[in-house]
DNA sequence: TAGGCCATCTGGTCCT
DNA sequence: AGGACCAGATGGCCTA
């Protein structure tokens, strides 16, 4: 049973990608590594048959090369969707782009934030009293990588960020929604600067 | 120049 | 068996 993220294929589904240009035909090899031209194994095989092991050679050699280039292309979809991602993301148009790890850690802890908003704006609604406080943010520290920013500050509990002044909206436009200053402080909430 | 980020290659492992 | 996924290695580019 995969869910909706499972990967394998959907990726391909939503971010197509023309892998036939873009990725150079076996060596547009920016950084790549040189072929780790085995020496001594080259030296120490070819006993017997010569014949088969090169046939064998050839015919390991065009997998490992049709094996590189679908995993180029799976990097390449990866990157889509990193970028699709950064696009649903609050950013200032001058801004220069998120890496990866920034873009990843934003978009956790938007999410995050914008679930607050709707739930604190739900209780509000359905009892007209004060703001309830917030919840703890969900510490990026569990997934492993991330989060060395979130709980050292402590800020983010106690004291309401500006973003929960707005009224929740489309995840997909939240710069229609929020005050530039509003929408700086909660970026640098989100990215963990507090 | 060091450090961060990135693209690519590669071999291993898991899954279908 | 072949493909997807993953992590390590490598080297290029860019910036402080």
């Amino acid at each position: 049973m995969d869910s909706v993220f499972s990967d394998t294929d959907t990726s391909c589904d939503l971010f197509p990608h023309t892998d036939d240009e873009d990725s150079v035909r076996g060596s547009s090899m920016r950084g790549a590594s040189p072929p780790p031209d085995q020496p001594q194994q080259q030296k120490k095989r070819r006993r017997g048959r010569g014949r088969s092991d090169v046939s064998a050679q050839v015919v390991k050699k065009s997998r490992r090369l049709k094996a590189n280039d679908r995993e180029r292309n799976r990097m390449h979809n990866l990157n889509d969707a990193l970028d699709a991602l950064r696009g649903v993301l609050p950013a200032f148009p001058d801004e220069t782009k998120l890496t990866k790890i920034e873009t990843l850690r934003f978009a956790h802890n938007y999410i995050w934030a914008l679930s607050e908003t709707i739930r604190i704006a739900d209780l509000q609604a359905g009892r007209g009293g004060e703001p309830p406080p917030l919840r703890p943010a969900p510490s990026p520290a569990s997934d492993g990588s991330a989060g060395r920013c979130w709980s050292s500050g402590g800020s983010s509990s106690s004291s309401s960020p500006a973003y929960c002044a707005s009224s929740p909206g489309s995840p997909a436009a939240p710069d229609d929604l929020l005050p530039r200053d509003a929408l700086f402080g909660f970026r640098s909430f989100a990215m963990g600067i507090y």
